[in-house]
DNA sequence: CTGTTAGCGCGTTCAG
DNA sequence: CTGAACGCGCTAACAG
């Protein structure tokens, strides 16, 4: 095993003139820095992660909690996208990552957590699926022992960021380009879970829109799921002009009904996934991308190790109309 | 942070001995081992991950590669159970685990590979879904380098294990269900990759029952692809009487395609993906516990890691009748 | 059976 | 701007 040693032997210079030049310190000369380049380059040197931990106790590894104890396909997509940004993202900028379900956390003190974490070596935290009655957890990032970054997740303080769209605006938009297309004077909406961070966001946003447009708004709670948004539809579709979900599962529930019902009715869908290609017809929906939206939360993580503060990143969003391919009948 | 020194100086013994109960050294008396580990329980204790690693050269640390380049949701829903599986159990068993995918290994030489992983101290593969055509992996293995579990491949050596069910009777008994049930006297079978390993194993499987019972067999290559699928059944699914497939994604080409062409004929899967709900009507397919071999791999590896050698572990499967939920027309 | 000691590979003062 | 020396927390011989 290639060493800083070698290098510097290589190099002719001190080991930690290397390490210097490995962690951009300040106060190296152009010429040292470029004879130790060269010498990692020709030994094909990469630094020892594991010992760089050790050493500086300040690792730079970063635990990615994902809330992953429902089994629903499409949430499952969701998360290998999440976790497929947040890994790649990860290793081009150097951070070392583990991977971690809320599952293998459940029955642990709060601070058992911590003495895990620690004897992980762990410093950052970004999580996904974060939800209201996760109290442990939300504890875990107001201690602030952690860098911390939420998805989905409106917790900011000086070491936690969240990252997340407008989540009030796109569910304003999604449901606005419906009112472009279908006279539409009543809106029946099925609203995600109670103690979901994005659920009352959502919510905002439908609630305003239907006030500026005086539109008739009755609120179900759906709780995302497809069974329920579909009993919701059963019985008081009918009375609507157009089904607004908070989630695309929802959505096909909702389209189940309607099709069970053999009527019509405009629906709206929320997060954009692939599944929807499998199932239904043509909707409107808020395509989120949830690879960039990792990205981003990996890069807020990176700031937030090398000293920033937290902040609330907003990211982007498109309204879509899902082409579907055929379906099954 | 509380250190084997900690535990030491309140047991009153010195830091390796500490270390040697943590092991499970032979060599240590009773009442030592309890002293220590009283120690341990009291100051709350856990050992620092990173600093064994560093020090045994012998991390425990584990990677688990996935070969989530494709973007189809039913891959993404396999590789989360797999991942899922992977993870909590290498918890379970004290193996450290960081996750791979193989786009981050693209472009990049095997010896190069090899740097990479041993800069992250890592001593153990867990590989799944390796294909024949991905040749810098296998010769990876090959070299014997690091502790290998492959999951559906065939390479077993010193050093290398693999994991998977036993496709052949699989595909065989699956198909054969579909035989009990219906007059069948000519089948067309949809295979899979031709770099896929499973493949050719699946194959075998269908062919040996055709011989068997006298069918009549049709083989064209779907490619894992639901869009082939469709095609091949549109071109073909006519004049066979039923359609065996060698994935369920490439189930749900086929019925699409059936739908089209308004006839019916019975179709078999492979896999028991979730996603089948959303989608088809009933059919036989061949349920995998993908979380359960995720399981037998780790354990696989625990076994590698301490001694042992690489061994085939083949795994069950059950044959499954889905029972859909209701569909959107 | 237990304690002493020397590293693992790297980061970080602190002189020079 | 550079290098010697120490330590991170733990394991692995080697003594005793």
């Amino acid at each position: 095993m290639v060493s800083i040693k070698d290098v510097a032997k290589r190099a002719g210079v001190a080991t930690s003139t290397v390490s210097k030049v490995l962690n951009n310190y300040p106060n190296i000369s152009e010429n040292t820095k470029r004879k130790v380049n060269d010498a990692i380059k020709e030994l094909n040197f990469v630094p020892n992660a594991v010992a760089s931990a050790l050493s500086s106790k300040q690792s730079g590894r970063v635990a990615i909690l994902m809330n992953q104890s429902v089994q629903t396909t499409a949430i499952d997509e969701i998360y290998m996208q999440y976790l497929l940004g947040a890994i790649v993202k990860s290793k081009e900028l150097g951070l070392d990552v583990i991977t971690i379900f809320f599952s293998m956390l459940e029955d642990i003190s709060i601070d058992e957590i911590i003495v895990y974490l620690r004897s992980q070596n762990i410093t950052g935290l970004i999580v996904f699926g974060l939800s209201k009655s996760d109290t442990n957890l939300i504890e875990l990032v107001r201690r602030e022992e952690f860098k911390c970054v939420l998805i989905d997740a409106p917790l900011v303080n000086k070491n936690t960021s969240c990252v997340w769209i407008n989540q009030a605006k796109a569910q304003y938009d999604v449901v606005s380009e419906v009112l472009n297309k279908d006279e539409v004077k009543s809106i029946l909406y099925i609203s995600g879970k109670e103690n979901g961070f994005v659920t009352s966001r959502r919510l905002e946003g439908i609630e305003t829109l239907c006030r500026r447009m005086g539109l008739k708004l009755t609120i179900k709670q759906g709780d995302f799921s497809e069974k329920k948004a579909r009993e919701i539809t059963m019985k008081y579709g009918k009375n609507h002009d157009m089904i607004a979900c908070a989630s695309d599962l929802m959505a096909i529930g909702a389209m189940k009904a309607l099709t069970e019902m053999d009527i019509f009715r405009p629906v709206s869908g929320f997060d954009g996934i692939a599944l929807m290609g499998y199932v239904g017809k043509q909707m409107f929906t808020v395509k989120q991308d949830f690879r960039n939206i990792a990205d981003r939360a990996v890069e807020e993580m990176d700031k937030l190790l090398h000293g920033a503060e937290g902040s609330e990143v907003i990211t982007t969003h498109e309204i879509v109309r899902l082409q579907y391919l055929d379906i099954i009948c």
